[in-house]
DNA sequence: CTCACTTTTTCCACTCACAGGACAAAGGGG
DNA sequence: CCCCTTTGTCCTGTGAGTGGAAAAAGTGAG
């Protein structure tokens, strides 16, 4: 099928669409209450729109006490791929134009496999979706990697989880591959703009999205946008030092937070534990599996195991401690915490708020929420939507 | 004298106001290559311009091969005051519209006293300011204050140093007694604001200024623009915990950056060094003047005593153990060191540089310069200037 | 000094975006 | 069936802005 790769032509039409996305099917009346322009106008760059194809009519609108409007809405055939590709698994989503997933998949899988076999991977996903009736085509594709990127170019640098990336056009190839617009960023910017479009953080101008996966990273949102730092690294917490002269860490210091709180560190200090037999729960779940993960750790304390208890209590508390840091600095409206071990639910919460809100001033933490992220798996893959429509809903 | 209330009427004629704040007098020719306007259309904006006496033709341009243009300015009538207040010292300025520094004065004077003692002696500044000549009046003022600010209605927020000032309306005081518009911001803001004006940071997007100064503070500066937080409290840095279990700080909490290292710890560590005997250049300074300050130690450092350096180096690793966490959080292109202390000079920058580059990812810090603000006590007033400016230069 | 060539400035006609009023179309409620 | 409200369309006026032409004011070579 021939997808659709008309753009708005001017700003206005681009404020339509995306009010179209985040507001659903709208008659042109209601658009008009949001948009300050004149009803004539405002007919014209519908017209417009509706040549373009982006948007369709849709019936009749409710009444609303005279003549009856006629809605209209983004092509309902429209479709964006979200990809979010995470240290050890990746999911794959399919989306209307509003983002509403279709379909998600999400499969096991190692970056360190390199960029070509995973995309190998993630295309085989997509062409199942497509191939399960969800999609013809895809009409642009937001792709979240483990690492930082020069998001320009759409390109991985210096990933430390992922060598083998440096470098690597996961834009151009991709875009190749898949034929449509492609837009690619670190998977906690995409975590972060999962929340603002769709969960926790709608009505937040600045927050702070904290994931905890494999390791830890942190998206920033200044102003209703995600800041990336010069180099495309910002929010790299991971590697700030919680514990002076803690434990060595891959970085090649000593006591970053990712050495002592995250999915890797969690499993590995589960499975000491499990070793050295004190917590009968995690040496059980050892033996079964053979490994521990930190989903085996979230089991055993929901099971009301001490010992994992502690391990979650004790990560909260140093993630805790950073995170009060980056409250004083940047005091944001919200801080949303998600990421795989959202498992460890409250307990993890509660260790990291009470840290938070003894640590940080007041003023900083007055009227500060800090909750867990609503979207779970799902951020990831529509923030990848959200990227990707914010960049063809823009003017060409 | 009437001051100059005019506003530009739209961007336009903002855009062309703050090229001649930065770029001193410009031809229109000039001016037509920085802006893409069609000539037309430009002689028009500056034909109202100069209408509103905002700006006033300047003679002739230097000739660029042909006919020779007429050179505009901003009107050098016009005035701006700065003025900065420290927690132990005020500095006022005037500035002309280029934001030039055409007086500044000084004064020792202790914020606790409160804001109607304060702005009596600012306001007697400003009137000897003005009565040697330097101004008729002023067009805008932009005041710094040392705590948190709740920016739109300028009025400080629960400023932990300066009790009597929480709720103070310091913009609407100010605007009453001078009789011209006013806005009021965090000192530390005003530093970067001085520092991208007309200091180190002029060509950097994205860049943080940590002012170590009584206490410690950070601006914080996203795509040129200041960066103030949901609360006005972003950069507060100076209660981040820098050491684990450390020395009791004033806020309640333990091992606050600012409670091991600022002008304030600084001072106290001398004196308590000097009284155990440890340095004999510290003591004999302490015997001739009664108390030490920061001032001292850095002139016992420039004196090769090795109590002070250590003091200083240990403060400067410190500091640089924050700001290293800070680096990776917001990867920044740069970082400015200011403040009172910058007469500890390169001792400590060195200190900061080798801690920072220790701590934080080769990614975030590979380009990234780490050098003292360019304009020492000037930046804040400047900066204040700059404030005013831009507020009086955009659209009304 | 004159002439050819540049750059700057002014003038003017034309386009385009947009607002807002008039009016037709469509529906609700008595 | 009538009156009122809301929605959609049409049309004209206005003001912003563009771009070309030509005048004004220089420069430099011969």
């Amino acid at each position: 099928m021939r997808r659709m790769t008309a753009r708005p032509a001017n700003a206005h039409q681009a404020r339509l669409l995306r009010l179209l996305r985040d507001g659903g099917p709208n008659s042109r009346a209601q658009l008009g209450d949001q948009v300050d322009l004149s009803r004539s106008k405002l007919a014209v760059e519908v017209d417009r729109l509706l040549e373009t194809e982006l948007v369709v009519a849709d019936g009749l609108a409710a009444s609303r006490g005279g003549r009856r409007s006629h809605n209209i809405r983004l092509n309902p055939h429209l479709r964006f791929l979200g990809v979010d590709i995470g240290a050890t698994s990746v999911d794959v989503a399919v989306t209307n134009a509003e983002l509403e997933i279709l379909g998600h998949i999400n499969q096991p899988m190692d970056v360190r496999e390199g960029p070509v076999a995973v995309f190998e991977q993630v295309l085989a996903m997509a062409a199942k979706l497509r191939a399960s009736g969800l999609a013809e085509g895809f009409d642009g594709a937001g792709i979240g990697v483990p690492g930082p990127v020069r998001f320009p170019e759409g390109i991985p640098v210096a990933p430390p989880i992922m060598p083998g990336w440096d470098g690597f056009p996961v834009r151009e190839a991709l875009s190749q591959d898949l034929g449509c617009p492609v837009m690619v960023d670190n998977d906690v910017n995409l975590m972060a703009m999962g929340e603002q479009h769709a969960g926790v953080a709608r009505t937040v101008a600045d927050f702070l999205c904290v994931k905890i996966g494999t390791g830890i990273g942190c998206g920033i949102v200044v102003g209703g946008e995600v800041y990336r730092g010069t180099t495309g690294s910002a929010g790299d917490i991971g590697h700030i030092q919680a514990v002076p002269d803690g434990r060595p860490c891959a970085c090649g210091n000593r006591g970053c937070l990712e050495a002592h709180f995250s999915g890797a560190a969690l499993a590995r200090d589960a499975t000491e534990a499990a070793q050295q037999r004190l917590s009968a729960e995690l040496a059980s779940r050892l033996e079964t599996n053979g490994t521990l993960s930190a989903v085996d750790v979230a089991a055993a304390a929901a099971a009301g195991d001490a010992t994992a208890l502690d391990l979650i209590r004790e990560g909260g508390t140093r993630t805790g401690q950073v995170i009060a840091g980056l409250v004083s600095f940047f005091n944001p409206g919200l801080v949303v915490i998600g990421g795989g071990v959202t498992g460890l639910g409250h307990t993890l919460l509660a260790a990291i708020r009470t840290q938070v809100y003894r640590q940080s001033l007041p003023l900083a933490t007055g009227n500060l929420p800090i909750v867990l992220g609503e979207l779970g798996p799902t951020a990831g893959v529509i923030g990848a939507a959200r990227l990707i429509s914010d960049h063809l809903f823009s003017p060409a």
